[in-house]
DNA sequence: ATACCCTGCGTACCACGGTACGGAGTCAAG
DNA sequence: CTTGACTCCGTACCGTGGTACGCAGGGTAT
């Protein structure tokens, strides 16, 4: 296990330095034991788990999240895996659902704008 | 146009008293005129304008792009006003695919972990 | 050895949309 | 006249995901 310094870890990571040690004070990278040198060492281990992160970010998933999923990870909890699967897919309906919603009125509201040209603006009447 | 206090102002755009305060700084209500007595009025005015806010804001706009809508509400601005359409929309598209391929990668490892039953859970090895 | 970069650490700050609190004034009812 | 509800105003704080900065020490190249 080849050490990394932090710059290292962050670059393997796709993240800045400051971002590596935002995660560990947010308890998802943990701080290495403190070496004799003030410089700390990182492993493989740390990389997979700061990988684990993005991807489980990617998948939408928010930091206080993804550290109870970190932890599932360690104790292998298949079915809450499936659970906070299917609580984020719901949210992530929901989400989409809203945004839909808001573009449909939205790209009426343009439509009716470009193509009608008398009176007030469609736009800013449909919120007045 | 009969006098409102500021809570039944923010009781009829359906928002609190404080958040009222909070739209006002942010220059969305524009602070009535100082009364002689401590106490401000409020108008049909305010609620039109509060209801624009809420309006707005259901159709995905930030305060600070309300902001922007209510100054060409003033001026009727509508080829500015179908821009901020165009632009809203284009980052709500952005935002719905963006979700959607969270959701679809999501739900895969969903169906996966709850299918196979051996090996390591599917959803917590995507993300390792 | 001296300059320069990188390290850890703590703290403050950014956007975003609010929420909460404390002090002082005002107003109407009892 | 006092009480209680309401108002104004400023300021600080919440969660979310970072970014930035200054300090003191250690590592490395010239």
């Amino acid at each position: 296990m080849k050490a990394l310094r932090i710059s290292e870890l962050a670059q393997k990571g796709g993240v800045g330095v400051e971002t590596v040690r935002f995660y560990q004070r947010k308890g998802l990278l943990g701080h290495p034991g403190s070496a004799v040198s003030g410089t700390r060492h990182y492993g493989s281990e740390d990389v997979r788990r700061l990988r684990f992160v993005k991807q489980a970010q990617a998948a939408g998933f928010k930091l206080s999240e993804i550290a109870e999923l970190l932890d599932l990870n360690r104790t292998d909890d298949r079915p809450r895996a499936r659970e906070m699967a299917r609580e984020r897919i719901g949210q992530l309906d929901a989400d989409i659902a809203r945004l839909s919603s808001a573009r449909a009125s939205l790209s009426k509201l343009a439509e009716d704008c470009a193509s009608g040209c008398d009176g007030p603006c469609p736009i800013l009447a449909a919120f007045d």
